[in-house]
DNA sequence: ACAGTTTCCCGTAAATGC
DNA sequence: TGCATTTACGGGAAACTG
């Protein structure tokens, strides 16, 4: 209440501040006193924020942990209401971290007393995807301000709620959601096929626990066909939460820019992927995720026609981050080759889904050349040449199915992104230049 | 001399085991009581060590340290016996770390007091290069035990001395020290050229210290000629040893095996670099470390033929750490080729000077190629097809001066290493196969 | 033996101090 | 302001522990 009182009297202030604006008079008091008036309380104010902050932290819980940063604190290890410890995992385990403080104010001694919300306690940044969906799935579902044992019994979430929250993920920290037609790919991985997911429930353990491939068999064996199995999150040996964050983590430190752009279509199934492609002509191709890769992984894929003038899928094995630090997305994809049977590279990237040229949609994206700049302290003679600059390119060498060049397909240019945008498709196909 | 006592006491009961060993009989009074008497011995002696070890770290300097690990610790700030605090940089601080014990045994009191040679203190890694030349320079240089005003006036090494203990720099950590070649290169870069370099002086600060144009123009100036200035470390912004010390790490965590075996000349002056290359047959190559990058880079440079048949020495911007983490060396020399102006593919690099098949010397260390293997939960229908294989590899693009190919260059291979090996010369130059 | 958890510590980047 | 030094902390790997 006191503090409530202060904010009260700072806004008195402020108003009698914008008064003397409008009117004012010689002598007027309020020039006068409003500064050392508003001192006075802001003084005051910093006061009570400096007692409240972190003099005591209580802590409930199985384990000890070594708070830093505070002067005193206290561990409470009052056991929980629950009678049985259920001996949650480090990250499921909440605590509330509360602050006391005693305020002295003109002889009147007010208490005063307020928690955090549930926080997770974690020893090492490995353990921050699990703790971070803990407090994902609190907020999701309680509004309670310290239910310290929400996971001895976690409820389940309904789909619509869940897909408003990892939408959230990706718009939070970049300038892009995601669109109806990935959270389908999404409700499918967890759901298995469903013509409509709205209501849905998803429970803790199939958005967070690595399910182990007997458990779906129990529950679901038999009833699923066997694609189900390979699709869904179950015997991967790792949850749907940590492929997720992982992929959430390779956007936003990798790719940004062209996920910004909405050049990733990201979350899509096998079989989709092969309706969008079919159609459309040889050298058009899409970005997807890795469904396989815990670390998060990124691929292309794109549709070219073999000899016999099938249509054929291709991708690649996906990128992860360690391949990712030497060499931008975009630049793979620029000069991604392949080396077909009379050693002759060809790009098979032509247009991004649906039909951007590459050029338009990476070339900026890309390293540029850098310009030949001889080391400092190079041979000042002039008989040795200055260093030769290089570059790493990423080629697929003789793919076991062998490949008809696309129509519009690229002969290996000369290197320097944006020399080769444009239509290409006036090349004779394997014709050098 | 408790412990002396202790410890020939310890050799008694050994020899008493070994005695046991050759000639025992029954009711042997040895057999009976030598566990006993060991275990008591050897309580005593753990008794002696837990008390010995750092109950008391005295420091001395004018920095404070926080040193965990101990019960109790007493902060020595007593000023040296040197008048003036002189103000060392943290790398070149020196403490003790004495240890004080009290022992009493059969009521007798023994005080022990032992110290550490000098350390230096460091809050991160970052310092250990600067602080590791600090402890060489001192134990090259003196035998006294605790003089920690050594860098308030450190003397100056021989290069004798220098070359000892660089080359053990290597020697102790890798399979290979440094030849007389490689330290006569490391000689020329700290004391200019010079006939013979036993004898000649290094200070402190030309080893460890990052000389400033200005420094070398003021004692130097006008007397040596440019290339002097761009050969030796000054202007550089970084030391002589911190160079180096990069170039060992480099070595020790990126290019170990092909160090051990000798491939690396590593330390040779472009001048001799070219001596040694202009009179082999083209495509003949060496590698080299970046006289440049403080970060420690390696490069390789070969022998060409131009158009008019004149000889070329050419190198290509050295490898970083950054860039050896994506692709080992020995998969960038084997996979190198320059794109030339007609858009063929072809490596420049045949023989590893004087004249090893790279094949030979490097396909050994070169990743193998991954055997195809489907994503796990890859499309089982069969109708999509497998990922592709993808391998990154080394290009330069459309070098800025006009080559001839070497007579026996090596056109872009499948890319599986080992297919290729062998004499790559009875190919026609620029025939595709 | 094993999985969950913590500790250790390198190395980059930011903050701090002088 | 600039440089020296420390702190913060992510992330890989080893150690610990029940």
């Amino acid at each position: 209440s006191l503090a409530e009182s202060q904010l009260q009297i700072r806004q008195q202030i402020k108003k009698l501040e914008e008064l003397q604006q409008k009117v004012s008079y010689k002598g007027d008091p309020i020039i006068q006193h409003r500064p050392a008036l508003e001192e006075k309380i802001v003084d005051l104010f910093r006061n009570l924020m400096k007692r409240e902050s972190g003099d005591v932290a209580a802590i409930r819980g199985s384990r000890k942990f070594n708070i830093l940063g505070t002067n005193t604190k206290v561990m409470n290890m009052e056991e929980s209401n629950n009678g049985s410890p259920a001996s949650l995992i480090v990250t499921e385990e909440l605590h509330l971290i509360t602050f006391e403080t005693e305020v002295y104010h003109q002889g009147l001694k007010i208490d005063l007393e307020t928690h955090s919300l549930p926080v997770v306690v974690i020893s090492n940044i490995c353990q921050m995807p699990n703790a971070w969906a803990s407090i994902l799935w609190y907020n999701m579902l309680t509004n309670h301000p310290k239910n310290v044992n929400f996971f001895t019994k976690p409820p389940v979430g309904t789909w619509d709620q869940v897909a408003e929250v990892l939408s959230w993920q990706f718009s939070s920290t970049t300038k892009r959601g995601l669109t109806i037609e990935q959270l389908t790919t999404l409700a499918e991985k967890l759901l298995g096929p469903c013509v409509n997911y709205s209501g849905c429930q998803i429970t803790w353990a199939k958005f967070c626990k690595v399910l182990p491939t007997t458990y779906v068999h129990t529950l679901q064996s038999a009833i699923l066909p066997l694609y189900c199995f390979n699709e869904n999150m179950a015997g991967k040996g790792f949850s749907f939460w940590v492929w997720l964050d992982n992929i959430i983590d390779l956007v936003k430190k990798y790719i940004l820019a062209l996920w910004n752009e909405g050049y990733i279509m990201g979350f899509i199934s096998k079989e989709r992927e092969r309706a969008l492609l079919s159609p459309k002509p040889p050298g058009t191709f899409l970005l997807r995720f890795s469904e396989s890769s815990k670390e998060g992984g990124i691929t292309f894929t794109w549709v070219e026609k073999d000899i016999s003038g099938k249509t054929q899928i291709q991708s690649v094995e996906p990128y992860t981050k360690q391949q990712l630090n030497s060499m931008s997305f975009a630049d793979i994809i620029m000069g991604y080759k392949i080396m077909d049977a009379t050693n002759i590279l060809v790009s098979p990237l032509v247009y991004l889904y649906p039909e951007i040229p590459k050029e338009e949609a990476f070339g900026k994206y890309c390293r540029p050349e850098a310009a030949p700049e001889p080391e400092i302290g190079g041979d000042p003679t002039g008989i040795i040449q200055p260093y030769l600059k290089t570059k790493f390119i990423c080629v697929t060498p003789c793919p076991s199915v062998f490949m008809d060049l696309p129509d519009s397909c690229e002969l290996l240019g000369n290197g320097f992104p944006g020399t080769n945008s444009g239509n290409t498709s006036d090349l004779f196909p394997m014709s050098p230049r």
